[in-house]
DNA sequence: ATCCAGGAATTTT
DNA sequence: AAAATTCATGGA
């Protein structure tokens, strides 16, 4: 299966810290959402896709069927997207899974990203149901409501954030997920009614795994980046300062600014 | 030991 | 409501 790409990178949509479970082997990467597993491998503006049949889940997983040209377009009217864009080309974000994209922020907090890949794939050992791929075990992402053992998830390296899992659980049930299909502001209050969900990993799970490409998630490499090329000010005022500027796509201009400042600085 | 990482919760102004 | 402080964990 192959897909025709445009201004599309997949070293650089994988890479840039948007998503975790996902491994360089060769020339391909193995990549892993929920239960499934497929080798993507790009070729110049072709992207081969091995492992899956489902034509409909990648190109939803990386919004192949959307137009980037006016995204392109606004990040290059501003010379520091523009300079990341120039460095980093082709990053698109991705719409993950919306239960592994929250599970994964949660562990993301005060930690860094081998960290955070390391634990979901210390999880999905623990939690997840073993399968094989391609001659290799791989396990799949825990399921809703099999993160219950504290202990066990502290094994797991992810800490105080255990707690935060156990309490995702009784969220879920009570339709958290399904909660989300509204509008950003309201889908962000459901988030940070959630115990250990604040500002920014609610902004990471819109902007991630729910197509708000509104939401600015403000980390410790964005906020620098701001501060240094924009306006020193609270993270609010950063967030409106960004989406009056990129007109609702502010959060591909976070991305780029976000791979940018974390690689070469 | 000290510092840092894709922060959140709590307390104080 | 906004700002300052506390809390939290593993790795370098």
């Amino acid at each position: 299966m192959q897909f025709k790409v445009t201004d599309f990178s997949l070293e650089n949509t994988l890479e840039c810290g948007q998503f975790f479970r996902f491994k360089k082997e060769g020339d391909a990467y193995l990549v892993q959402v929920r239960d499934k597993a497929f080798y993507a491998r790009q070729e110049s503006d072709t992207v081969f896709i091995a492992g899956t049949s489902d034509k409909r889940f990648i190109r939803h997983l990386f919004r192949l069927d959307e137009d980037f040209t006016p995204i392109k377009k606004a990040l290059m009217k501003d010379p520091h997207t523009r300079a990341s864009y120039e460095a980093f080309p082709g990053i698109r974000l991705m719409r993950q899974d919306p239960w592994e994209c929250t599970v994964s922020y949660i562990c993301s907090q005060v930690s860094n990203i081998p960290k955070i890949r390391s634990s979901l794939e210390q999880l999905s050992q623990s939690f997840g149901t073993p399968f094989r791929f391609n001659n290799q075990i791989l396990y799949s992402f825990p399921e809703p409501g099999t993160l219950t053992c504290n202990k066990t998830m502290r094994a797991c390296g992810i800490g105080f954030r255990a707690d935060y899992l156990q309490a995702l659980n009784t969220e879920v049930k009570a339709g958290l997920l399904t909660d989300l299909d509204t509008t950003y502001p309201q889908a962000r209050d459901r988030l940070m009614r959630c115990k250990g969900i604040g500002e920014k990993v609610a902004d990471c799970i819109l902007l991630f795994s729910k197509g708000y490409d509104e939401a600015f998630p403000v980390d410790v490499w964005v906020r620098r980046a701001m501060h240094k090329h924009y306006l020193q000010a609270p993270d609010k005022e950063l967030r409106e300062f960004m989406v009056k500027r990129f007109s609702g796509y502010a959060g591909y201009a976070q991305q780029y600014l976000f791979m940018h400042t974390r690689l070469t600085s």
